[in-house]
DNA sequence: ACAAAAGTGTTCAAATTACACCCATGG
DNA sequence: CCATGGGTGTAATTTGAACACTTTTGT
C-alpha cells in the first residue's frame, strides 16, 4: 500500500490512490488488407528519430475530447479516407518503457479493409501495405501488437462473419476459401467448405459470374448481413476447451 | 485533421498529434466468486460523493511506474490478500464523461477467485459479495463494465478451463456442473456432461469422497493442469460463426 | 486440345443427444 | 424407509471428413 498512500493528495481517508494526470493515451490501428492472395498490413514509417527507418502501425494520441473508438475511427479516416470500416478494440498495451517520450498507454484496434476500395487513397509513400508474413521488426512494441491482433483476427473470423470486410462486395467462393486459408494457414476441402458456407445462409447469390479468369468462371456472392442477424443469437454451447 | 494540427507543439512536420499528458489511467477488477450455488461479484461502496451509496468494482489509478497488469494485480492483492489469482485484461473503457474528476481511462480486468480460500480476508464491510444477478445500478460506468466482463466470462469458460478458479481445489462433478449451469443459464444432461469432461482428460481423480452431504457422496476431482497443457495447442477450426 | 478451376453427392467415422435404472448416504 | 443425488450405457441423430468426375472457360 505504500506507493498508494504516498500519492494521496488530500486529507480524506481514501481506500485508493488519487488520479495522476500524467499519462498520454494513444490508439494503434492494425489495418489488415488482402491483395493478390496475400494478407497484408498497412504500415507507416515511424515519426520518431529513435525508431528511424522502422515501420509502425497507424496510431495517434487520443485527444482530450474523444474516446478511444472515436480516436481510432479518426486515425483510419485521416489515413485511408474510409469512413465505414470494420474497427474493433483488441487490447491495451502499457509497458512502462514502451514509448520513449513518456508514459503512453496505447489501445490496439483491428481493422479490416478492402484494399481495392475506391475511397482508399494512399498517396503518402511512407505509408505502405506489407505482407504480414514478411514483417519482422517494428518500432515501439508494434510487433507484439501486430502479433496479438493477428491472433485475434484468426480467432474472430471463425466466430463472426467479419472476413467479408477484406473482400470486395461481390466475391467467388474460391476467393473466400483462399482468404480463409491464407489467414489460418490451413486448407479446406472445397466441397465441404462450400457446403458449410451455404449452410450458414449468409451468402447471397448475386446471379453474376466472374469474368476475365482463365478458367470456368465462378458465381459471385455477397455477404447477406440480414440473414446473419437473424441467426446470430443462436446459443453455442460446446465446452470445447 | 484540424484538431490534430491545433495540438502540435513544435516545428517538426508531424503526421500525427503529439502526446497530451493529461490523462489518468485506472484499472477496474471485476472479481467473480461462487458461493452457495450463486455467481457473485466483489463490490465496494464508492469513494466519491457523486456516487454516494452506490457500488463499484475494485479499481485504482495506475501508478506512473507500473503497467496495467501489475496495477490490477496490486488491487487484488491489497483487497483480497490473494496473490496467485486468475487475472486477465478484458477491455478498456474511455467515455469522456465516465469519471467526474477528469479524463480517466480505465481498463477492466476479470478475476476468478475461490470465495472460500483461506487467504481471502475481507474485513472491510464496505466490501461485499453481491449475487451478479441482483446488481442493477452501479457507480461510474461500472454496470457496463460488469456486463462486459460477464459476457467475456461466459464465452471464456467454454474455450479455456478457467472455471476451476471459482471452485475449491477438490470438487465433485456436481459442483462443476452446477457452476457451469449457473454461469451459462443452461442445463446439461448429467451423463453427457460427465462423459465430456472426462474426455478432456483434465480431471484428476483425488480418490476422495465428499462428506457431510445428505445423499450418496460423490468422488472428488481436481483440475489436472499438466494434462491440459499437453492438449492445449490442438487446432480448432470449425467456422462456426 | 489443353489447362485450370467450377460445380456437385455419397460414404464413413465421430460427436452429440436423448434417455432410465440401481446405488449409497443422511435424516 | 425415504429423499436426494451418484454413478453408469446404449441407440438414434447429427455433424464432420474424405474422396472423383464432369463442365465451362481462356489460351
Amino acid at each position: 500500500m505504500s506507493e498508494v498512500n504516498a500519492l494521496k493528495n488530500d486529507d480524506t481517508p481514501k481506500r485508493v490512490g488519487s488520479p495522476v494526470f500524467q499519462f498520454s493515451n494513444s490508439v494503434d490501428c492494425v489495418i489488415f488488407g488482402y491483395d493478390a492472395g496475400v494478407l497484408k498490413v498497412l504500415l507507416i514509417k515511424s515519426d520518431l528519430p529513435q525508431f528511424f527507418g522502422q515501420w509502425s502501425v497507424l496510431g495517434d494520441h487520443v485527444l482530450v475530447d474523444e474516446d478511444l473508438d472515436r480516436a481510432s475511427y479518426r486515425v483510419l479516416r485521416e489515413r485511408t479516407g474510409l469512413t465505414n470500416m470494420f474497427l474493433e478494440q483488441v487490447k491495451t498495451f502499457s509497458a512502462i518503457d514502451r514509448h520513449p517520450n513518456g508514459r503512453v498507454i496505447t489501445t490496439a484496434y483491428i481493422s479490416l479493409v478492402n484494399v481495392k476500395d475506391h475511397q482508399l487513397n494512399i498517396l503518402d509513400n511512407e505509408l505502405q501495405w506489407h505482407p504480414v508474413a514478411d514483417v519482422t521488426t517494428m518500432a515501439f512494441d508494434h510487433k507484439l501488437i501486430l502479433d496479438t491482433c493477428l491472433s485475434t483476427l484468426r480467432k474472430k473470423i471463425q466466430e463472426e462473419p467479419i472476413i467479408f470486410n477484406l473482400l470486395e462486395k461481390k466475391f467467388s467462393l474460391r476467393d473466400l476459401q483462399l482468404l480463409f486459408e491464407e489467414i489460418l494457414h490451413i486448407e479446406f476441402d472445397r466441397r465441404n467448405f462450400r457446403k458449410k458456407l451455404f449452410a450458414t445462409g449468409m451468402l447471397k447469390d448475386e446471379h453474376e459470374m466472374e469474368s476475365g479468369v482463365p478458367h470456368r468462371p465462378g458465381k459471385l456472392y455477397s455477404f447477406n448481413k440480414e440473414a446473419f442477424e437473424k441467426v446470430k443469437g443462436k446459443s453455442f454451447v460446446g465446452l470445447q476447451f
